[in-house]
DNA sequence: CGGGCACTTGATAGTAATCAAGTCCGGTGG
DNA sequence: CCACCGGACTTGATTACTATCAAGTGCCCG
């Protein structure tokens, strides 16, 4: 199965991992049994990034289905202008490469790790084989994407209609359901991002999302607790500048 | 060519139709034969609707699947301020309610036909039936949602980077393709939307549109046929505005 | 030929990007 | 333990661009 020790250590760790890591944290594996996800444990392979490690470039043609099993990455496309537009971020559980699975399509951004993740890799054939006889998977792949298709479709109305506070106060909003944690004044979010990852989230100077933070603190809608996180007081008040 | 005599026709063609204009126009059914045609055949209805008539209303709870037959559609979500932001221009072969298909899903936009309109219509309850003794379509619906994902991805990113030359290009790239037919000169595309409904497609001022696309007309880029129609006269050089 | 509506074009004002200093925080080394 | 350094963030001033407001113009249809 495999060779050096070190390595045989960490796969054989993963054998009883795979039922905990890779494919319990996963909402695509979730309707499987144990013997179903035994099977497709003996299919993935792993991997470690550190932060900033490009985990895909853009355009590259991949083979697999990348499943984020600790830690988190940032997908984004370098503009003409040499931003970066941060399109997705994924965390614990989420997955991309998807688009490949059934043709061959080269990457549409870039995959880039934000701290140590670490990753379950499927490749493509084997996820072909899977996908048939346990055709379950493609409907929950299908539920993720439609969610997907929700979030982006909300980030564009917002984005059309161009109330920056309706922009900041969204992925405000975002980070709190993914990332907060209860607090006696409200909810603890320790963003995913730095005020310019922010900015190139939702399509601003970095300047601006400060100053707008800025406000909401003034407003006291929040407390920002040094850079990396927000203290989220009045979430009701927020919501109120979307619709 | 058309009245109530006709409707009676109508109907009764559409029980032969079904193979060829529900079913084989779609790519979901792609790769069915025409004993499976002939089952999807029996569990369609349809539906026809007038310019400017709303097919679903955001939020409301839709019970099926709706595939545009022929005409074309906008669905778009209202905005805070009013406007509205349109997210897909749906025609010939595409179908929305796909959300609802696994799980109750309230509309995330109203559906307003663009012109006159006709449908094919399944039910959820049907159609999860469908799904299950045709694995191959819930795979066939991932590739469009895929696609979906794509093109919300590119707007995005175009919205996001904010040269507003770069998003009346991208609209009119993805029109040329979608609607543009070959030309002595170019590709003469019609334009589903007005001027109007460019501006709340890609998010900006009516007149701003206006502006841009005369500018395109003194480039030798385009030429503004009346108010519905463009002749795209040189594609490349509309392309390099975004790359 | 005339009326209405969509579109174009012009002038102005508001808002966010950009440019430019500072300031704060975490980390490092003395 | 404290002082210093660098990077990220904040805040301010200016500029640039698009929305908005306001006339016109042209096209389509009766």
């Amino acid at each position: 199965m495999v060779n050096t020790t070190a390595k045989i250590n960490t796969i054989s760790n993963c054998k009883k991992c795979n039922h905990k890591l890779c494919t319990q944290k996963v909402s695509i594996f979730s309707s499987l049994n144990m013997e179903q996800l035994a099977k497709v444990g003996d299919l993935i392979n792993h991997r470690r990034y550190k932060k900033g490690e490009l985990l895909v470039m853009e355009g590259e043609k991949t083979e697999s289905l990348v499943i984020i099993n600790e830690g988190q990455v940032k997908a984004y496309k370098t503009t003409l202008d040499g931003k970066e537009q941060i399109i997705y971020i994924f965390s614990e559980g989420d997955f991309f490469g998807e688009r490949n699975l059934l043709r061959d399509y080269a990457s549409p951004y870039n995959v880039e790790a934000l701290e140590e993740t670490h990753v379950c890799i499927i490749h493509k054939r084997d996820f072909q084989i899977l996908i048939k006889s346990i055709p379950d998977i493609a409907v929950k792949i299908m539920e993720e994407l439609c969610m997907r298709l929700d979030r982006l479709e909300n980030t564009i109305e917002t984005m059309g209609s161009r109330t920056v506070e309706a922009r900041v106060s969204l992925v405000l909003l975002e980070f709190a359901d993914k990332y907060g944690k209860p607090h006696p004044r409200g909810t603890l979010i320790e963003l995913p991002l730095s005020r310019e990852g922010i900015a190139n989230y939702i399509g601003l100077a970095r300047e601006t999302v400060s100053r707008k933070m800025s406000i909401l603190q003034e407003e006291g809608i929040l407390e920002m607790i040094g850079n990396k996180k927000v203290l989220l007081l009045n979430r009701s008040e927020l919501e109120k500048t979307l619709k």
